[in-house]
DNA sequence: CGTACCCTTGATTAATCTCAAACGTAGTGG
DNA sequence: CCACTACGTTTGAGATTAATCAAGGGTACG
């Protein structure tokens, strides 16, 4: 796959092309959330062909991805670090409706402009598709359409997952049912099940559950204090499970 | 389109089969609906087939079209009626994730099981395909596949919506905001503006916006009292529409 | 070393929930 | 026809959760 990068080099906004084709496909190939991605739905000599159509990105912490209300330029496969998914009300208000972990597809409504904003929780890798190129693309591959399709109602149970989170939990249900969440879409990704790296900001998990910055960080206290999590830098380790699911109210 | 109705006629749960293939077209091409629903994708001659792999149902008030963690027997394309769609905790709290109006398509997801229950808010008219046969048909119908994923891409688009209601709207935002999205709902469907039909009950709007039925109710009360609406039998009559905008804080 | 930013903790306030009761309406049966 | 019941809605008073306001502690980075 074509590589761009937009943070490394020689000045912050530099873009340099690498790799030659041949080299592409062995980026393909290597890549790590490969069976994860749209990139499943297609075969290894659609892949080859696929791979042509983006380059790859590398983004630093904070770089905005996705910008609300904007035409949608490009479409994004995210195959290293996590972004969030966020809305803003006018009076500055957020909430964030998702984050993206690798193997996530960010543009997946192929809507002319963007119904939400992204930015970079920590340096990502992206593989990068102009949007006219992939829905040119899309038309003949009606395979690739039904994963698509695939991924999108996946998304939409999540969302409604969220919803009943939004909607109907205590603080404290909310901080356990995101902890048990993103251990679970982690796992899918590497094995570590009782270490959950979390690279985003209290504010942005505030921002997430509905809840205050204060509130998240009292929660996390209180599931310490209950011998229920350990906090360590950068996300929290797992020490009763059990008690942290039934913390959730399913 | 066949006919089948399971309330009326001769017992709680006869089946009645009705018209023939020529009253089928009649009936879709007189659908209220029609350009609104999935149908919308298909052409004339395709949609004479697509008819005649549906029945239409009508259910009472309170019937259940959808029963979450169930196997997915049929999906639904609603042609009158109101639908709640929730999801349930396991101690009783339920999250509203969605109300459908005529037009609405449910089961998008075409998975297995369900992942939500719904049922009617009052009686209901629906083409019910049997899944199985949708899902074969769906197979050689890309553009019925690009039209499914359209509706499922707007519904995560509401989803998130209400994502923000949940979690960053005060009682009175999301309660205005409930209205102003239903009224513009409505007005797809039929013209009239100022009076908003809500066929279902305060404890159902309460589950929708994540708040109790006595909020919702002081909430009716109070844009009622600032003269911003008018609370009248099954619905309200909107008196100050650009107030009421701007009590949804965008 | 200082500054900035994030996280935590405490005290107080405010929004919403809970509990309780009264009201209205629709449907039922005497 | 009216009384009675059932159910949904409204209103009030008090409890509770989470937000707000305020301050201190830790860490990273220049």
């Amino acid at each position: 796959m074509a590589r761009v990068s937009a943070h490394d080099g020689d000045g912050p906004h530099s873009l340099r092309v690498g790799c030659s084709h041949a080299t592409c496909e062995t980026i393909c190939a290597d890549c790590p959330v490969r069976g994860l991605a749209v990139c499943s739905a297609l075969e290894p000599e659609e892949l080859d062909e696929f791979s042509r159509l983006s380059q790859t990105v590398h983004l630093p912490g904070k770089a905005t991805l996705i910008a609300q209300d904007e035409e949608a330029e490009y479409i994004f496969n995210l195959t290293a670090g996590v972004v969030r998914l966020y809305r803003l009300l006018s009076d500055g208000r957020r909430q964030i409706v998702g984050f993206a972990l690798p193997g996530d597809f960010l543009g997946l409504a192929m809507t002319k402009r963007n119904t939400f904003s992204a930015d970079a929780v920590a340096p990502v890798a992206a593989c990068r598709f102009p949007r006219e190129v992939f829905a040119r693309y899309l038309a003949e591959k009606p395979h690739l359409l039904r994963r698509l399709h695939e991924l999108s109602t996946h998304e939409l149970t999540l969302a409604q997952d969220q919803m009943v989170l939004l909607g109907r939990r205590t603080a404290e249900e909310k901080v356990a049912a995101f902890l048990i969440a993103f251990r679970d879409r982690w796992s899918r990704i590497n094995q570590a099940h009782l270490h959950i790296p979390l690279p985003m900001s209290r504010q942005d998990i505030g921002d997430f559950l509905g809840l205050t910055v204060e509130t998240v960080s009292r929660m996390m206290t209180k599931l310490a204090r209950d011998k229920v999590i350990v906090i360590v830098p950068d996300g929290v380790r797992i020490l009763d499970e059990k008690k942290l699911e039934s913390l959730c109210a399913g």
